[in-house]
DNA sequence: GTACTTTGTAAGTAATTACTTACTTACAGC
DNA sequence: GCTGTAAGTAAGTAATTACTTACAAAGTAC
């Protein structure tokens, strides 16, 4: 959590240039992302954001506070799928819907690296807000994609499965395609063809689910 | 890579009390699927290994060879699930092949949480054996399936899809799972019960893929 | 026994770490 | 002007870090 001292400045004015405040977060979050808690130094914080060192502990009292202010500012920074959902899922048009869903994870993890690695390593390393982290981007997108399932299996268009494995069915795939690229480095190695993938996904999830 | 000195006790005689060696790896092992890297000191392996911190250096001429020495022989260390596939493969009973898969990669693991954690530790903190580590354990795995979803696909089985996407559907299902319950401690939370998830997986994937 | 290597240890080292301090500068209200 | 507060800095601190060294003990070879 933030100490008081935090959260005094928590929205800047948008004309304004880049308080202090804000560089040592864009500059934390890169490295954090980049090099995880512990791989990271105060020294290269400060460096990177072009601050003295020691205004890091005027904003944030200790380095882990500023790691939560990280990832504070992550859970609540952009809308996640909900969105797509809520345009789309009145469609009844499943292969909009799901093609919808995974085009949105995909495209918000290509465009922004840091915060696949930042949730990771948040997990990995244990830290209070990871679990709030897991909360909002996992279980919450779960949950969504388990209350369009059970309407659409009450619809009968879906096979009696159930509903949360099947949500967990088709969010893995993309995930775990998602994970491969952004952390294992994929992309790098052989090209692969999103809009192909996510077709191949939603194709094989469709007709895995649909009564005959 | 490990050094010369790293290299010149591999397998110990398997009666005599465990080697120095082996204490240290194996404390290793555990502190950096534990804490990474970077958050594991040697001191503290010392201390878990109950050897004195010296004969660290002694056996690994650095840290980082040491964390090498232990992806290499996690590596190393079992079969994954060619066994599996090569048992059922001829069998061409499709629910028998895709869920005897799961449930070894699941089980594989639940037994052994440190490996999930290492995996990604060493993806995230980029060490060199990572891509190593990723090529056996994701890519061949990928392969292996690629290859029975594609004499599948000629046997008239599976429809025509991409047979690599496919293959990464199902492992991605699978995968994500793993990582929600190791790494995102999903355990702790809501109790899930592992054989109808792996049912609903295969039910989905092969329903997804068969020919209709 | 003695020469030699291996195995173990305590006490270091220099560098780096997160975090402080004491001080200066800039800017506000009055 | 003066005063109080926030923003900025250089130079510290004590603790911890990976890694070394110098030396003792124990086994092995002859």
């Amino acid at each position: 959590m933030s100490t008081d001292k935090a959260l005094e400045k928590e929205a800047p004015s948008p004309r304004e240039k880049a308080s202090t405040r804000d560089k040592l977060l864009e500059a934390a979050i890169k490295l954090f992302a980049e090099k995880g808690f512990n791989g990271t130094t105060t020294k290269e914080i400060a460096e990177r954001a072009e601050v003295n060192e020691a205004l890091i502990f005027r904003h944030f009292s200790t380095k882990r506070d500023l790691y939560g202010a990280i990832i504070e500012k992550k859970i609540f920074e952009e809308p996640g799928i909900e969105i797509t959902l809520e345009t789309h899922k009145d469609s009844k048009d499943d292969a909009l819907v799901f093609t919808a869903i995974a085009t949105r994870m995909f495209d918000r993890c290509g465009k922004d690296p840091s915060f696949m690695r930042l949730l990771h390593f948040s997990a990995l390393e244990g830290h209070d807000l990871s679990d709030m982290f897991f909360e909002t981007y996992v279980e919450y997108i779960n949950m969504l994609i388990c209350d369009y399932i059970e309407t659409r299996i009450k619809d009968g268009a879906f096979r009696n499965v159930n509903p949360l494995y099947a949500s967990k069915a088709f969010i893995g795939m993309v995930v775990n395609q998602i994970i491969a690229q952004e952390l294992f480095g994929e992309k790098k190695r052989g090209k692969i063809d999103q809009e192909q993938v996510v077709a191949t996904f939603v194709g094989i999830f469709l007709n895995g689910i649909k009564t005959c």
